[in-house]
RNA sequence: GCGGCCAUGGUGAAAUGGUUAUCACAUCGGGUUGUGGUCCCGGCGUUACGGGUUCGAUCCCCGUUGGCCGCCCCA
């Protein structure tokens, strides 16, 4: 007891430094979960719906995974991989991205003597070493499906409509933007069209776009300078350089789409970023009407076709297939923009107040039989005063409040209170559950 | 990776080169014996971190870190 703390000592004791988070990483806190979990649900729902597996593949994965199927030119992997040598000196890569994985198990895995085409569906974090802003974290969730296998254009039809029917389910209002990037030949010889039309007119052209001309010239098309834009007007368009096979597969894809009705915008300035993607490609944008502004991080989702990848990556010859991921985050940042409200959990039939220490002893036992009785029920056990308690409850919007105090514990009853208004009626310990059945009824 | 803006309690704000940094909400506790949604009172911050200028800095300067916006890129 003669301890006398509390003297200059204690003044000058420092705080212990807090630690943050990494950057780029965050928390994503009971409060926000709903957002998350409602969409995981109806993501779950739909690929079931579909008949999609899920498959979960590692976090890690060799770098050469990334750099041969991703591209090892494109900015994914050469500045925004996180790659380190793990203790057995293997060079291995956080997972910018699941596809390359997907593929990867479909090959070691032999699925190509599945029935063919093989779906599947994926969830989980993916990880980018790039500038932080609202809708781009380092560490991010993609929800995904591939279908592996399956070449004609119908599969891509219904890939498009899984896609927008997903954000439909969730109560959101999305536009799907589409377009044919071919094959790699011919994106090849339209690139060098491209630049020589470019280059006409290169006087014309912003500086980033003068750039672009040897670094990445499909990215002229969608340069959001007016000039640039002007110029792009006339510029070739991708879709007249198809070869004639992929120019059929396209074709036959807007047929499908038109006998779903489904709604699309021909964007022939889309173009994708990674290596992979060859025929079609699509984006998923939110529609937020009357041609609003959106932001640069505003897609909510992408996909295309992947013909070559499967063998690229050591696989069969000739294994088509289509894939799209969706971003989570953003999902989850459009869902408040158009105020979608996801399911809340519905309030607990029953709050379990006790008071003083024999109470609370009895109270432990008699709130799991109201559980198990199948009621949903809350507690506060660790909060002494009644009045506490009580606030607690109201808070949790339970419609009833059981209360067990060291009077009841002796009578074998308890108090049953109804929250709405106040009336209590005090009921044999051993009727409560069904009284409160009776009254919930 | 480049450019710009910003940084005050859990949240949203306010204030000043100088005694105990203001307010609201949230949260926790209390308003005597076991009772909520109203009310009253109280607790909760070394003003992001490090350095400099100054007699003195939350306020001025520099750096770091982080956030936001644009670019790049992408989901």
């Amino acid at each position: 007891m003669a301890t006398k703390p509390k003297a200059e000592e204690d003044t000058s004791v420092r705080k212990v430094k807090t630690i943050e988070s990494v950057r780029g990483m965050k928390d994503i806190l009971p409060d926000e979960q709903p957002y998350f979990e409602y969409f995981r649900r109806k993501a779950q729902e739909i690929s079931e719906a579909y008949s999609f597996g899920h498959i979960d593949t590692p976090i890690l994965e060799d770098v050469k995974l990334f750099e041969r199927t991703v591209g090892k030119m494109t900015d994914i992997v050469e500045k925004e991989m996180y790659v380190f040598e793990d203790k057995g000196g293997q060079l291995v890569a956080l997972r910018p991205e699941a596809t390359a994985s997907v593929v990867r198990a479909y090959i070691n895995h032999g699925m190509l003597n599945l029935p063919q085409p093989v779906k599947l569906w994926y969830l989980g974090p993916m990880y980018r070493y790039g500038r932080p802003q609202s809708g781009r974290l380092r560490q991010f969730y993609q929800y995904g499906l591939e279908v592996i296998g399956g070449a004609d254009a119908v599969t891509d039809a219904q890939l498009i409509l899984i896609a927008v029917k997903l954000f439909e389910d969730l109560g959101m209002k999305v536009k799907v933007e589409i377009n044919s990037i071919g094959t790699p030949e011919t994106r090849q010889t339209y690139k060098v069209e491209l630049v020589a039309f470019a280059r006409k007119h290169r006087k014309n052209l912003c500086e980033d776009c003068q750039r672009r001309l040897s670094k990445s010239p499909l990215r002229l098309l969608d340069c959001k300078e007016e000039g640039c834009r002007a110029v792009m007007k006339e510029a070739p368009q991708i879709v007249d350089w198809l070869d004639e096979a992929s120019k059929e597969h396209f074709m036959q894809l807007i047929e499908y789409l038109d006998e779903l009705s489904l709604p699309y915008e021909l964007n022939p300035h889309l173009v994708r970023g990674l290596d992979y993607y060859t025929r079609t490609v699509f984006e998923i944008v939110p529609d937020r009407g009357d041609g609003a502004e959106l932001g640069s991080q505003s897609s909510l989702g992408a996909g295309g076709r992947y013909d070559g990848l499967v063998e690229l990556m050591g696989g069969r010859e000739e294994t088509p297939a289509v894939g799209f991921a969706v971003g989570i985050e953003r999902a989850v940042l459009e869902m408040k923009r158009q105020e979608v409200e996801p399911p809340a959990l519905p309030a607990p039939q029953i709050f379990f107040a006790q008071i003083g220490a024999e109470a609370r002893r009895i109270a432990l036992r008699r709130f799991e039989e109201i559980r198990a009785a199948g009621l949903t029920a809350v507690e506060s056990f660790g909060k002494a005063s009644l009045k506490a308690q009580l606030e607690t409850a109201n808070r949790s919007g339970a419609r009833f409040t059981v209360i067990l105090g060291q009077k009841e514990v002796m009578d074998g009853t308890m108090i049953v209170r109804d929250m709405e208004s106040g009336a209590q009626e005090s009921i044999a310990d051993d009727k409560v559950v069904e009284y409160l059945k009776k009254e919930l009824k």
